[in-house]
DNA sequence: CATCAGGGCCCTG
DNA sequence: CAGGGCCCTGAT
């Protein structure tokens, strides 16, 4: 293994954590169509991670230890040194809001139950959250999604983590943890070219930058309304349409769905109108319709519900459209 | 062997 | 606001 920095956490604290009702633990920890990145590992009941908070390098060890109704998570902290309440209080407050814990279902739920599509997605999924990461490692996997096919998006995070992150083991797991921004701001832009990222590279530097020189503050950015906070996300160089609208969701903004990717508005297009291609407006007024304030939500529903569904059957014109 | 589009975005005219 | 260019890869 070439990977230049690893580290073993061999200090653990554990915690609690108690999400609204009902709560899906797996369908919220774990994202069939997500592409695998290196920096996390499920298993059913059980979420390993790695997370970096307030500059330091964590791995991060969530299990399910309650039901749907009574949910209970046993949170496990993994660092080089032991930690104060303040610090483990702090850890545990970025988990809650990652996985939208605290997140009132009620009305969502109401609205799908209603909806004859959604009701067998519903009785699967209840209790699903979407997720989110830090600012900065969101940006930098949008980044490499760009104009690529996912083995290109998994090869080049991979030479990301390989040459600039750190390893980390904790619990009987090597996971990559993300480098810090000032890392991607020092390094030479052919360095990053070498990574295979090409253009992007661009981007990734440009961003690094605008972090490393606390240009922005996530948290801050948290309290914007939506047109607010879209308006300054989009300064962001490399930020546009498409990232733009994966990013509200990180703000857990879930009526901010209004931008359809290629490849999604096929998807949407068999899911919802059982048609080839039908034109992205007429998806987003869809959308609109039938879910409202939570349509991004459930559009998060029915995705994850039909990759789930890939990895249990076959659907070929799924396949042909995610082209490995 | 060449050509092309891909889970976009920036820049230019 | 339309369209070209961008890095690289696998598909054709």
């Amino acid at each position: 293994m070439d990977t230049k920095h690893q580290i073993s956490l061999g200090s653990s604290h554990k915690t609690e954590l108690r999400p609204t009702a009902p709560f899906h633990f797996d369908g919220t920890v774990h994202k069939p169509s997500h592409f695998p990145a290196g920096d996390s590992a499920w298993e059913p009941g059980t979420l390993w991670w790695t997370q970096r908070v307030a500059d330091e390098l964590f791995g991060l060890k969530l299990q399910n230890a309650g039901t749907a109704d009574a949910p209970l998570l046993h949170l496990t902290i993994f660092g080089e040194r032991p930690l104060t309440t303040e610090e483990i209080n702090a850890i545990s407050d970025v988990v809650a809001y990652n996985f939208d814990l605290y997140l009132d279902l009620a009305r969502f739920n109401a609205l799908l139950e209603r909806d004859e599509l959604m009701q067998p997605v519903l009785s699967h999924w209840r209790g699903m959250r979407l997720t989110a990461a830090p600012l900065y490692e969101s940006l930098v996997i949008y980044i490499v999604l760009q104009n690529a096919t996912v083995r290109r998006t998994v090869q080049m995070m991979h030479n990301l983590f390989l040459a600039y992150g750190t390893l980390l083991h904790f619990d009987g797991q090597a996971l990559y943890g993300f480098w810090s921004p000032q890392v991607l701001d020092a390094a030479p832009e052919e360095d990053l070219r070498a990574l295979k990222v090409g253009y992007r590279a661009k981007s990734l530097k440009r961003i690094s930058q605008q972090f490393a020189g606390g240009e922005i503050n996530a948290k801050a950015l948290r309290r914007l309304p939506n047109q607010a906070l879209k308006r300054e996300l989009l300064k962001l160089y490399g930020v546009g349409p498409a990232t733009v609208c994966y990013l509200m969701g990180d703000f857990h903004r879930y009526d901010a769905f209004e931008h359809i990717s290629r490849w999604e508005q096929k998807i949407y297009s068999r899911l919802l109108f059982e048609q080839e291609l039908v034109p992205a407006e007429r998806i987003l007024v869809e959308v609109e319709r039938r879910w409202g304030c939570w349509k991004m939500l459930a559009a998060h529903y029915l995705f994850e519900d039909l990759f789930w569904r890939r990895e249990h059957e076959t659907l070929p014109w799924l396949e042909e459209l995610i082209r490995l």
